[in-house]
DNA sequence: TGTTGTGTTGCATAGCTATGCAAAATAGTG
DNA sequence: CACTATTTTGCATAGCTATGCAACACAACA
């Protein structure tokens, strides 16, 4: 009964069931190639019978285009991340790609998976909070496959980037936090070797400073949830606790206040001020409500896929930056 | 200088440069190939100096087995699909194969994704939170292409299932929900069509009746969060409102949870019981504490990779069901 | 030295489809 | 109907690698 021999048929068992050459079933399923109706119908017919599919693997060895596009997370802890995957596959699959995707250790240089994804001959990559050593990224170039960082850039010359606006975003925070009359400031990074949180934490700085505010305390969440639950209490549990705390992103603002309201009873906005980045959708659930500094997912990803999809110009790099806006809301209002 | 001339070398180029035959290359790049050290080394010094890598494309045409592993993922809302993703796709890579994903919109059929990823010849298929037209299911048996459903049970006879054991998850918190002495229970249904809300819902009904209760209010939550709340204003408006909800997963729990403490400011566990499914790490987060079921996540993927993997009688459809426990917290302890 | 065995190598081909080119068929026109 | 223009078709090949087979080299051994 169960043979277990697997017997997919080829293009030439549909040409021979059909009467017609291989050519023409080729043809057939190629959209505006030269055929007549009939012959095309009388090839569909029999191809399914045969259950005959195209082979996309002959045909993306043929034509030196995959149609895969290799896309590297990381962390799947935050949810920013699966919300730009759905996203991102979506929009990807909207113009008849597919998506190879690989989850990486946070920040984690992701050579090995880069360089599996390249024997594939993906037709660009996407890379989300990683590294990429400049020798991969040299191969990438000379192979001609766009390298895209979102909300990361890399010192290697030679990829493209599409990042929120970070300067914008911190500066804002900074601003509001300072109208809504807090003092002792603090911020909490991200991985520090990361542009993002550097980025977002030096226009903080910045702009604090020439608010003719001191430095703001320092700490440091990894991005990560436990992470940012230990920063957040080795900032309150000092005598002199910060009463507004910036964390660089949505995901450690969370974390942060949990630690706030259930380890030291603190309401945020009233005792305790924190922002987050980002605007994921559970910034806005009622038990955060926290403020923060929007990323347009939407437009990030199609400036993304934009630019991989792009032929013209792939070789130089190119930098966008997507505004995003400030979103006020009760973790920031000490009124409340 | 940005010649878009991309010059990818392959095996003869390499080959011609080592100064020997383009089967050498291969075997080189073969582990366990008749080869000696010397040429192999020749080989690898030709391969680097030109930037050679195999083509994976080629390597899995002429193999028929392509590495890969088609994946189908629904609502990315739900924290549960990223984190099995995560997990899938690190277990997948470990045994040397590649993860090709796609998500879905909830529950709606996935067949177009499906045939793309049949098109390139997937090894085989893991489907979460969707469904296979049975044609298309038989189309993949007869191409030897194992499928396997998690957390889903399909009606077409060739297709295994992973799923965790909703009957006595369910079975233990009707027992908990009575045990604990609330009276008026209710079910937040998720999607109507799944299997996995089914079982669950059957499971429970039948363990209150069987307690002498009645069957439970019913209302539908959609396993997303927007439709979880609405549901749950639904049940809380009423006049006769019921006193603990048993909600299909956690993700429904957790809206569940913020619509009575933020709505109707009632505090879980004293003033309503509430109780999910899934045990994701939110659930223990502190503002939800969600009495659960917990779904062994490492234990049900590496059971999904098993029966993908394993050659042998994958005609045969396999159910495996993996067990959790019944994990109590606060918000179902009517004293706290 | 001749023989047998083991380990390496190259040749030729298969695996499946797309496409340039020439041949064939069809349509169009006077 | 004859002739040209256009569309359709098949042939042959390319794209890249893995592998069976035969040839080869080499060492071991008597």
């Amino acid at each position: 009964m169960n043979t277990s021999v697997k017997n997919v048929p080829a293009a030439t068992d549909v040409a021979r069931l059909a009467g017609v050459s291989q050519s023409a079933v080729s043809r057939a399923f190629t959209s505006g190639a030269s055929i007549s109706s009939k012959t095309r119908s009388k090839v569909m017919a029999a191809a399914e019978e045969l259950g005959y599919r195209p082979n996309q693997l002959a045909r993306s060895l043929l034509r030196g285009r995959s149609q895969l596009i290799g896309v590297v997370l990381g962390n799947m802890e935050n949810p920013f991340f699966p919300l730009a995957l759905e996203t991102l596959s979506k929009q990807l699959n909207a113009q008849g790609h597919k998506t190879l995707v690989f989850t990486n250790e946070a920040n984690q240089q992701a050579d090995t998976s880069i360089e599996d994804m390249l024997n594939y001959r993906v037709d660009a990559l996407i890379l989300m909070a990683t590294t990429l050593s400049s020798s991969l990224a040299e191969q990438c170039q000379a192979a001609g496959i766009p390298v895209v960082f979102v909300n990361r850039i890399s010192h290697a010359m030679c990829c493209s980037s599409v990042t929120s606006d970070n300067e914008h975003g911190a500066r804002l925070i900074a601003q509001h936090l300072v109208d809504a009359g807090y003092q002792r400031i603090a911020f909490m990074a991200g991985i520090e070797t990361s542009s993002t949180s550097r980025d977002r934490e030096a226009a903080f700085t910045d702009a604090l400073i020439a608010m003719g505010r001191e430095k703001p305390m320092r700490v440091v969440g990894h991005f990560n949830r436990t992470g940012a639950m230990q920063a957040m209490r080795q900032l309150l549990k000092q005598a002199q606790r910060p009463d507004a705390v910036f964390c660089a992103n949505d995901h450690m603002a969370m974390a942060a206040t949990d630690v706030a309201r259930y380890e030291y009873a603190l309401t945020p906005g009233k005792d305790i001020g924190i922002a987050g980045f980002d605007d994921i959708p559970h910034a806005h659930w009622p038990g955060y409500d926290i403020t923060t500094y929007s990323q347009p997912l939407d437009a990030l990803i199609s400036q993304t896929v934009e630019r991989v999809l792009s032929q013209s110009n792939q070789y130089d790099a190119i930098h966008t930056v997507v505004k995003g806006n400030l979103i006020m809301r009760s973790s920031t209002s000490p009124t409340n």
